[in-house]
Formats: structure tokens, C-alpha cells, sequence
DNA sequence: TTGAAAGCGCTAACAA
DNA sequence: TTGTTAGCGCTTTCAA
């Protein structure tokens, strides 16, 4: 490593910019952030440009925040999930579309057991909004927080209406139900739930299972889940202990597990799908890849622009109405594997 | 979607803390930042707490940072990249490191087009410290900007030292050069290098590409770049184009794009590896569960709460050198595919 | 068309 | 042990 070099050179401010063009700060104000229309003649404009340039001048969004009571920065909380492929590649999206109307998304690692203690460090940024990706986590004292910091306009992505948030509904529980509907009806009876036992993913198992469950009492099947690490050997003792519990079905949770334990179905020799059956989530490339192919639950994306853009235009008008909630929906991609 | 009130609260400032405790709002500041050591008494402490939960009091982020001269974010750009799975997993860690020392981290979406425009919003942050996790994109401009403004220490992931940075060394052309030395090695002579066409990808596809050449070099034999998308009919085109002109080894680029690959000269009756030998890199777990299974360059990753530290540490005392440059390593997985 | 000045909320040097 | 006070850099109203 090589040390940084330690002279600090004068920091340069809008008053140095307005002293060298000869102009006061306030026209300054005006010119950089284009709000000169009108106000300030094209000559003005140019030298202050000119002085901007020659000094190096950069704005502070600190002291522009403070002035302004809010800052310009988007904050997602993370309640240290583990963030999938899939949600990874969206958010990469949705932070490209923020960042196109000015402003700068801050993924926030936010502890999950307390999340009002959570909400008041996100609180603390002031910031032009704020996402939460796992709506479950926000409790209504985390929510009231926020109104009181006064926090810009809340988003939530949740199974159910999040009060004071703008919810996108998705039902977590769905994939579960969807994946165990779809084995009921293909005549499976014993069906094993995959519950990944790496940390931060229990609360997305816990509702994939609960949709499980549920489908399971209407098709009147059996579901047990059974915990697995994303590691090849606890797939293969999985594996074995499905064939001997006579599971003629298992849900892996996603595809990353479930191709896991496709591959460990098939090295002790089960026949898939004839003896067992397995389903994935997120209908990721893979599960084409995969022989049998993987049948998945495939998610249709909400448009990370689109939320963007929506997000952008509560910030400017937070008196507007959103439309009804938004609903995430989904749909299973039958394949070979069940 | 649902409405949010429109009422605005009063917000509570620490002025309004130190009136309803019966103190200045140096005390409140003091209490509240455990700053209070020794100056301040066990009961004015306590009611000062006392006043700040009965307001609901919290922090104003932007205004002790326009008081510090500095942020406590830490920013790091992504230069529209994609980010792999790989990076995103190690990022999370990274992340929760962080914030474990009280920063904040910002993942900024920066246009890779322009380095010294996205240097300059990184510096409009005034952030406690930037890691670039491209640091090939940096420029001399970029970090002299960031120097001027007083952005905190300056960090990069790089293939060669960054000059003002602290740079930790990974070899991008490594991984290429790796697998064609391999390739080489087992007597693979025209061997193709999957290019992927895919946005935020052709930095790296490139460095990994110049590492294939320069093995290629060394060892005498023919590499051959292909554009390749990560869609399975794209894949199906290209491995009938690589046997249609003889190839006998293709590098993937990386584990996702050989996994597709691979499934496509299977599909065409390839024989793999006797025909056509296959490697990635990554060494992601879908790599020992593909059949033949996957050879694969594997990545000793930097521990993500070390290098959290060496941030913290280089926050504290920027004048404090660094010891040599750390140096990320990898290596071959060698495995049935070639 | 431009300038003067107030103040956003906080911290820390200095006084008491 | 605590209070006073001066800014940090910026925007925006009001006056010229």
C-alpha cells in the first residue's frame, strides 16, 4: 500500500468561486445549480462558470443537505439478508435509474433484530427516501420513527400492505404454494421443504415454507422441511435422507439449492423426476441448464425505472396518491424435473 | 399504493433536547456523542438522555458532517459493472464490516465514461473514504480531484499499483492467462476465449482476454476471442461455430457463461474434454456439480472485515503508511472438463 | 440583474 | 462542571 500524501491543500468554496469572478455567492448559487434562468446575464453565468473551473470547485452535499433538510441520498437497508443473484442484478438496475435523477443510493447494512434502532440510523442521513426490500422487518414503531425524522416518502417491497409505506406487494409465501399446488397435482404426496440454514435467508425460507404449508392442507399432501447448508455434502446426507423417508418431492427453496440437490439425487442414484421430484425459485439460467431441467418459480420483475421514476415523483410531490398497491406477481415454468 | 400524511411535525433539534434537560446544547452534544467524559456529571447525562427519548431527538447526519468538514460514508463506485455474484457476497461482508466501525456504505452508480465527473460527485459526499473497486478506471485527474476536494483515504482493487491510492493487487489478466497456460499445458492448441457481450463486462472480459494472449505467447498456441451473450441459443451459435473451425478448448470467462457453454457443445455431441476442453473462472459451487465437472480459477478473496479495518485505521490516521501492497491470489481448479 | 444576510443543526474552543 | 459562541458551506428571501 502507498501512503497518501498528507498536505492539505485550502478547500475551496463558492465564496472563493464568487470572490474570483467578482460576483456574490448567492449568483453563484444560482448559476452552478442552473437556477440562474433569468436572473443572471449569459456574461455573469460564463465567468462564474470560468472561476468554478479554474479553482476546482466541488459542491458540498453536506451543507447543501443541511440547508436543505433533506439529503439527496436513497437508503435500502439490507437487514443482513444474504441479497440473491436476482435481487442483485435488479437492484443494480433500480440504482442506475435513482442515480439518473440525482440521487445516490446508499445500501444500508442494518442489524435486523432492532428495527427501530435500524430506522433511527437511517433516519439520521435525512434521506429523500427510504426502500426497504424486506417490508416484513418494518415495525410500525420504525415506521412512526421515520415520519418524525422527517424522513422522505417510504417504499416497501412486502407480502402484505406495510401502514405508512408504499407497498409493492410480494407474496413470499407464493413461490411455496405455488411449487407444492403444482406437485399435489402431479400426484406427489410427500413433499420435502429445502430451509437454507445460511444466515439471513430464514425469513424468505420461513415464508416459502408457510406457502408450502398452506397448499399442503388444501391438496392434503405432506410437507416437511428439512434444513440443508449449501454445501455439496450436507446436499448428499439430505439427499440420503429423503430416499429413505420415501419423499417422493422435494421444493429446494431457489435453484442454487435445488440444483444442489438434484446433483446429489442423481449421484445415489434416485430417478428424477419418476422417484423424486424437485423444484427450484427465481428461474435462474441455470435451471435450463440442468438435465432434467429444473421446473422454477419465475418471478415477473417490477421495472426498476419504473419504481425509480415513481419514487422520484413522491419525493418532488409527496401530497400525490399512489395508485393502488403494486403487485410483484409470479408463475411456475414447468420443466423436466417434475 | 398508499398515501403518506401530509402533516410535518415539528422536528426536534438538539437545542430543543438541551431546553426540556436545562442545558446548553454543548452538554447535549457532548452527552449524546459519549464525548461526556469527565466534563459532565452522572445526572445532567441522565437527563439529558431522558429529554432526548422523550423527544425522540436524532442525530442530523448532514450537519455534523458539514461540521466535521467530512462524512462518515464510504463510497464505493461501481462504474456500471456488473456485479457478480462473487463481489456481491464479498461486498455484503465488506459492508457489514463498515458499518460495524460506524460508516455508511455508498454504492455508487458512477458513469464509467467519464472518471473525473464521477470522482467529482464521490467528492460532492465529502466521504470518509473511497474504494474503488475498478481501480483501472481511475485516473490521474480522478484521484487528483478527489485529493483536492479532501476526500478521505482512497482505496482501489487494481492489476497495478494506483498511484495515491492504497492499492490491493489483483491480477484481472491472471485468470486468462491461468487457463490457457493450462489449456497449453495439456496440449490444447486453438483455443477460444468467450467474450461476453453483456454491458459492464468488457473491462474485465478484456483483462482476462490479454491474459489468455500473453500465455498464448509464451506457449505457442492460438486463442481466439468469440463474443458470446448469456442466453442459451447465443451459446448453442457459438459452439457450433468453435467446432466448426476446430477449436479444442475454450475458456468461458467465467463459470456462468462456461456452464452455459458447455451444456451447448454437450447438446451438439461435443465430447468434453476429449474434443473440446473447457475451463472458467470463479470457482462457484455450479462448477463440482456440472457434468464433466467444471475446471475453474478459484479467487483467494481479501478478508472483507481486514480490509474494513485498514479503512478504519487509514480514516484515523491518514499520515500512517501502509505496508506493501496487499495482493489478492487464485488459482486452478483443475477438474474433468479439461 | 445582482448583493446582503439569515440560518439550516451541529461541535468544540474558550469562558465562566 | 457547564454555558457561550463562532462558524462549517450552502441556498434563498428580500432589497437594491
Amino acid at each position: 500500500m502507498q501512503p497518501s500524501d498528507s498536505s492539505e491543500p485550502a478547500r475551496v468554496t463558492s465564496a472563493d468561486v464568487a470572490r474570483l469572478a467578482g460576483v456574490s455567492r448567492a449568483t453563484v448559487s444560482f448559476v452552478l445549480n442552473d437556477t440562474a434562468a433569468g436572473r443572471v446575464s449569459e456574461a455573469t453565468c460564463a465567468k462564474v462558470r470560468a472561476a468554478a473551473a479554474e479553482l476546482g470547485y466541488i459542491g458540498h452535499a453536506p451543507a447543501r443537505s443541511l440547508r436543505a433538510g433533506r439529503s439527496n441520498l436513497v437508503v435500502i437497508p439490507t437487514f443482513d439478508a444474504a441479497i440473491g443473484g436476482l435481487m442483485s442484478a435488479w437492484l443494480d438496475g433500480f440504482q442506475t435509474a435513482l442515480s439518473g435523477h440525482g440521487y445516490t443510493v446508499v445500501v444500508h447494512a442494518s442489524r435486523a433484530d432492532d428495527p427501530v434502532a435500524a430506522a433511527r440510523s437511517w433516519a439520521e442521513l435525512r434521506p429523500a427516501a427510504v426502500f426497504v426490500v424486506q417490508g416484513e422487518r418494518l415495525t410500525q414503531a420504525a415506521v412512526d420513527l421515520l415520519r418524525r425524522a422527517g424522513t422522505g416518502p417510504l417504499f416497501a417491497l412486502s407480502s402484505t400492505p406495510v401502514p405508512g409505506a408504499h407497498t409493492v406487494i410480494l407474496d413470499s409465501t407464493l413461490p411455496g404454494a405455488l411449487a407444492v399446488g403444482h406437485l399435489a397435482d402431479r400426484g406427489r404426496r410427500r413433499i420435502a421443504v429445502v430451509m437454507p440454514t445460511e444466515p439471513g435467508l430464514d425469513d424468505l425460507a420461513g415464508s416459502r415454507l408457510a406457502g408450502a404449508r398452506r397448499a399442503a392442507a388444501t391438496h392434503g399432501v405432506e410437507v416437511t422441511p428439512v434444513p440443508m447448508s449449501y454445501r455439496i455434502d450436507d446436499a448428499e446426507k439430505v439427499a440420503a435422507r429423503l430416499r429413505a423417508d420415501g419423499h417422493d418431492a422435494v421444493y429446494g427453496y431457489n435453484d442454487d439449492y435445488a440444483a444442489l440437490l438434484l446433483r446429489a439425487l442423481l449421484d445415489q442414484g434416485s430417478a428424477v423426476p419418476d422417484e423424486v421430484a424437485v423444484v427450484g425459485t427465481d428461474d435462474v439460467l441455470i435451471a435450463e441448464l440442468l438435465r432434467p431441467r429444473l421446473t422454477s418459480v419465475h418471478f415477473d420483475q417490477v421495472p426498476a425505472d419504473q419504481l425509480a421514476g415513481l419514487i422520484h415523483q413522491q419525493i418532488l410531490e409527496p401530497e400525490t396518491t399512489l395508485e393502488a398497491p403494486s403487485v410483484a406477481t409470479m408463475r411456475l415454468v414447468v420443466r423436466d424435473s417434475s
